[in-house]
DNA sequence: TGTGATTGTCATCGACGCGTAACATTGATG
DNA sequence: CATCAATGTTACGCGTCGATGACAATCACA
């Protein structure tokens, strides 16, 4: 699942240098010159996220966002603003325009990376309040409750813990000894088979909702949380 | 109603960013640059929240919190923390120091504002005149009383603030530490057990009018206050 | 200074959650 | 279809945590 970041920047060398973070970062880097080949590359191949330079020969930056957000191909892409230093106080109608964030020249590439990965991240849905929402199930982390629908639900510590991780880990199998690394943390050894107990009682509280079948077996390796049943 | 946001943050540009991103949001913003010019601001100016570096040159931010805390002037002024690389030592040891939220850099300013909001929204059923009310609970802070309907209830001072408290930070849980920080404050030492014998108390008093239900214990963890059961 | 209210601490009791074993069921493999 | 492995399900004992009531010290106010 390697995220598509389209680079639209003019000077090469400040491309190049940032496509390479990227790379190594894990991301794929999609690169554009100017605005015309960024809407060009975006048709082609619909980015994750977009690095918009201020600066921009002839199309500035921010008149790009304006129309990316018209687009209805590019309006949910996440758009970070690369600016100088001391445009930011001027022609800052960046937020305005939609933009999610903007990092300021010169920038460490390793705060360019977390910058990109927190959009990332809240523009999946985690707005940073600690809600985590997914397939009718919502944990109010600040509140330490769960909800489904608007129905609270009653649930016991670990039962809690290990319901937070799946919800914030959906789609992918744990064994069972992952699940006791992050659950129950490394330090406590308990045994393997109490896995099983405790997803049998995470799935009898759910089960009042009919949301027991998001907790799914896959046998001979774990257990999945899934929204589909 | 501009709320006035104070920015304590030793690099000039990160605050400088806040700042504009705060006005942007039709925010008063104040800066400081450690905690020794925070603290005169404070004091020629109460703000309404305040935005407070994890690190600071000479005394910390933590360090600062606390002494807020114990301030008389400063003790209801909330606190969001900004934490580098937040790990759990930090959240932990900034939520007992009494802190109202804590934000992880880097934040996209947009997140940034939307926390602000939340918090202030929480330590605000407070419209300026003091009135606090939530759930069939009204609380006349100038006049240190307390009605459940029209009806007055009887209640004694410390059960009166930690009851302050929890109505105007609802919806969340505290450990008994929190609490103490919150309600007692960060000067006395009292024991961890005392907050079980107070909530007990707070019970009994709200339990003529069923509103006993609104204090829930969260096993493990500690207490909230809710409005549904 | 006296009296009632308020507060912090402690000891005790009970409830709750946890881990484990024992047994039942399901699934895979030949 | 027989057999073994993996998982589901239930019951039980133990330990921890919270609730509760009692008590002594302190405070406020007459």
């Amino acid at each position: 699942m390697h995220k598509r970041i389209l680079i639209v920047e003019d000077e090469t060398s400040i491309r190049e240098m940032i496509a390479f973070a990227l790379r190594k970062a894990g991301m794929d880097a999609m690169q554009a010159a100017d605005a015309r080949a960024a809407q060009l590359a975006i048709v082609e191949q619909v980015p994750d996220l977009i690095l918009l330079d201020w600066m921009l020969p002839g199309t500035s930056g921010l008149e790009l966002a304006r129309r990316l957000r018209k687009e209805e191909l590019s309006r949910e892409i996440p758009i970070i603003m690369l600016t100088a230093r001391g445009e930011e106080m001027d022609r800052v109608n960046g937020l305005e325009a939609g933009v999610d964030d903007y990092v300021v020249k010169p920038f460490s590439t390793r705060e360019l990376i977390a910058r990109i990965k927190a959009v990332l991240r809240r523009s999946q849905g985690d707005d940073g309040s600690g809600m985590v929402e997914l397939g009718g199930l919502r944990i109010d982390g600040p509140a330490h409750r769960v909800f489904a629908g608007d129905e609270a639900v009653p649930i016991g510590p670990t039962e809690y813990r290990l319901l937070y991780f799946f919800i914030t880990h959906p789609e992918r199998v744990y064994s069972r000894t992952q699940l006791l690394d992050h659950v129950w943390g490394g330090s406590v050894y308990v045994e393997e088979r109490t896995v099983d107990v405790h997803i049998r009682r995470l799935r009898k509280t759910l089960e009042p909702w009919k949301l027991d079948d998001m907790v799914q077996t896959v046998r001979g390796t774990g257990y999945r949380f899934s929204i589909s049943a």
